[in-house]
DNA sequence: CTTGACCCTGTAGCGACTGCAAGGTCTACC
DNA sequence: GGTAGACCTTGCAGTCGCTACAGGGTCAAG
């Protein structure tokens, strides 16, 4: 039996955070001493590790709720988690095309600053595009 | 003069917005009509087009204020301006390269994918390195 | 018996909006 | 003059995934 910072540790993570996790229902409600600690066990350990992990790939807590659900039932086949996993796979791919797009896109407007005074800088032109200029 | 919602189309965003940018003070507060109407000039549209044209290169709040002010201080040198914006495109960056592990990281973990069972999920065994194999 | 490390609940805050409720105003038409 | 409908007003709650308190309780060591 672990109390809540010891387990926070072993996860790497923090209380506050597990007990977040608990509050929303994503991890189990532990077992309370008799001074009202929560009480864990390795089990829990194994869900949370698992939890921490899905979120720092990305994934949002509802997909992590499903692959729990889904990692509980054993017979079952696994397409539905590849199929989670593949969906996130091809939103990280947007959010990367766009962040490159992004990237170039702020490239080319300092690759303009001709380093002179506000009045004529183009990176301020650039990003207001009706600006009369004198 | 034009009221809110045209301000809004011709920006390209929405009223609930551009209340909440004054609200916060990252947009001066225009005169009233006789019925307690916003009334918005070219000038504010311009002031607008820039912020949202920041805003969708990425820059936080806190940046578009700054770029507001520096633009305001027509003798200034850009310095300022072209520092902010290389701040951001290193910050950019960095989110690329985060992004790219985590894709491949997930790459690999749905290459494994054996579409069999749960019970012999690699997805979730990947994901729960700690977990017993029978 | 006190110190200090740990734990508890509950609530507010972050960023940048978004959505909604309950009401006021303006224009057009009958 | 009445009314429909499009617009506007304020204020506040919700989003996501935590994080940071405040104000208390518990427990082992010295």
């Amino acid at each position: 039996m672990m109390q809540i910072g010891e387990l926070a540790r072993a996860a790497e993570t923090t209380a506050e955070t597990i007990r977040y996790y608990e509050t929303i229902g994503l991890l189990p409600s532990p077992p309370r001493t008799a001074g009202n600690y929560r009480a864990y066990t390795a089990a829990h350990l194994q869900r949370l590790v698992f939890t921490r992990r899905a979120r720092s790939l990305g994934f949002g807590i509802e997909q992590v709720r499903a692959l729990l659900d889904l990692a509980d039932q054993r017979e079952r086949s696994c397409a539905a988690v590849d199929a989670i996993a593949r969906d996130h796979l091809a939103e990280v791919d947007r959010k990367l095309a766009d962040l490159a797009a992004l990237r170039a896109e702020l490239d080319a407007l300092i690759g303009q600053c001709g380093h002179g005074i506000v009045a004529e800088c183009r990176i301020l032109e650039a990003l207001a595009p009706a600006a009369p200029r004198p």
